[in-house]
DNA sequence: GAAAGTGTTCGTATTTTTACGAACAATAAA
DNA sequence: TTTATTGTTCGTAAAAATACGAACACTTTC
């Protein structure tokens, strides 16, 4: 239960990317943001694997927060967790604009 | 050797976030972005885990392309790629702007 | 009740990741 | 030449990630 030296927002980042860190996933994240569709079906269509494995890919989305899931019999809608993604952004924007490397490394 | 239907972009956003997704890498890249030092053993010094391990860690943040490393006998100075850095930040930035979710999900 | 459509869960196999100590390489110092 | 210092690489072990088909659950339709 010890974070290990690492602060939270080291954390939650890492959290994020971590479940960023597969093409597929970033796949379904850019369809979903871009409103073609949320049903589980037209996000299976687009993408070169099987079911089961679009199926796992949205639990570990749903799981980091970037998306939420909802039963509509007899299909399943998924969505962008508005609030946490503007977590996000906002985590990886300060983190790259925190760059202190003003022409080359430190001393 | 096909990319099974992503695209160049969505390769690249998760590679980055690939090596993002470890709090040790995150710290890591923290670290070097402050400007504190750039050595290896003042990088290792400031983690609590093995010198083996801070190097592996080290590897992958380098083979994404986040950092350069450079012999600096006797010690070694890990860097921040700024460039990659830059395209990195703004892959990210127009990822989490491209949601087009206007108060609710898709029709 | 049987059959069809929609997704999830289970079991499993393969690969990758994470972590460590020990051994190694290279230079500098004694 | 021996000894320290600084990191990397090797070998290995354990855990997690990735992917699939088969089986399952649930509703709707026939």
């Amino acid at each position: 239960m010890e974070n290990k030296g690492y602060t939270i927002e080291q954390e939650q980042i890492a959290r994020f990317a971590k479940a960023m860190g597969h093409p597929t996933r970033i796949a379904i994240l850019a369809f979903l943001a871009s409103q073609q569709s949320c049903f589980f079906g037209d996000i299976h269509e687009v993408l070169p694997i099987a079911k089961a494995t679009v199926s796992q890919h949205l639990k570990e989305l749903k799981d980091a927060g970037l998306i939420e899931g909802e039963i509509e019999t007899p299909k399943v809608r998924y969505c962008i967790n508005r609030e946490n993604w503007e977590i996000a952004r906002k985590l990886f924007a300060d983190f790259f604009s925190d760059c202190k490397m003003d022409g080359k490394c430190c001393g």
